[in-house]
DNA sequence: GTAAACTATGGAGTATACTCCACAGTCAAA
DNA sequence: TTTGACTGTGGAGTATACTCCATAGTTTAC
């Protein structure tokens, strides 16, 4: 598929698109349009993309996520390695659950105060 | 307390306390040293800094932080509001916790299966 | 066949969040 | 009393993550 089309389908910008694959952070293969080449990018990169914005809003970098994301689709790294790696990620993820979880608690019991404030 | 105690116990770097001061995000009163003028930090601004670093690292931003511990503080916004604003807090953290435990799921699976790759 | 809508490239500009530096005054200990 | 660690201000610089623009070739619908 080509740019619009994925723009359309993760609801990214082209550009945002583009400075991805200039980052290296998705790859695309090359398409002829007369004089010219356009990028053809796979419906993989649609979850890629998907999921590159989520861990944004969970606070991951863009780095972060290429590393992530490196180690998902495997390749060279030893496997041993993958393991670590992969586990230090849960941990991140557990702690941040955690502080989630602590956030909310703490507005739960703000919101509670103020409702019983409202409506005595 | 000055910058430098407010440094160590907050794990920011006093550019990072000043930055903040500059952009309102917490305050300071002053404290005179001669011809000058010191920055004297309340102990509560020790939590205001970590509450602020946790959100960072969950993917707020600090204009979405000072929002929230503005209100957090209460003051001229109105209660109803305020109830408006927390629970759509709750909501964006309850999606970000759903965000991180399909994350964790993903993950785990991915662990368990190299793992079963290395150790048959 | 031509206008509208798409594509690519290169580079400049923006927002956020710091980080560093130079310079200068302050304070506590030796 | 002087040295070293602290304090402040102003401003420049950096990293990350885009966003916009000009230019120019391509495709599609009419």
């Amino acid at each position: 598929m080509l740019i619009g089309e994925l723009s359309k389908k993760t609801g990214l910008s082209k550009d945002t698109i583009r400075f991805y694959e200039k980052i290296g952070l998705i790859v695309a293969s090359d398409r002829c349009a007369g004089t010219r080449l356009y990028k053809e990018y796979s419906s993989e990169t649609i979850e890629r993309l998907l999921m590159i914005n989520q861990g944004k809003r969970l606070g991951f970098t863009l780095n972060e996520m290429k590393q992530l994301l490196d180690e998902w689709s495997g390749g060279t790294i030893p496997k041993q390695e993958q393991i670590k790696i992969i586990e230090r990620k849960i941990e991140e993820i557990t702690e941040k659950t955690q502080q989630l979880n602590t956030i909310e608690t703490y507005l739960v019991n703000k919101l509670n105060k103020l409702n019983e404030e409202v409506i005595p």
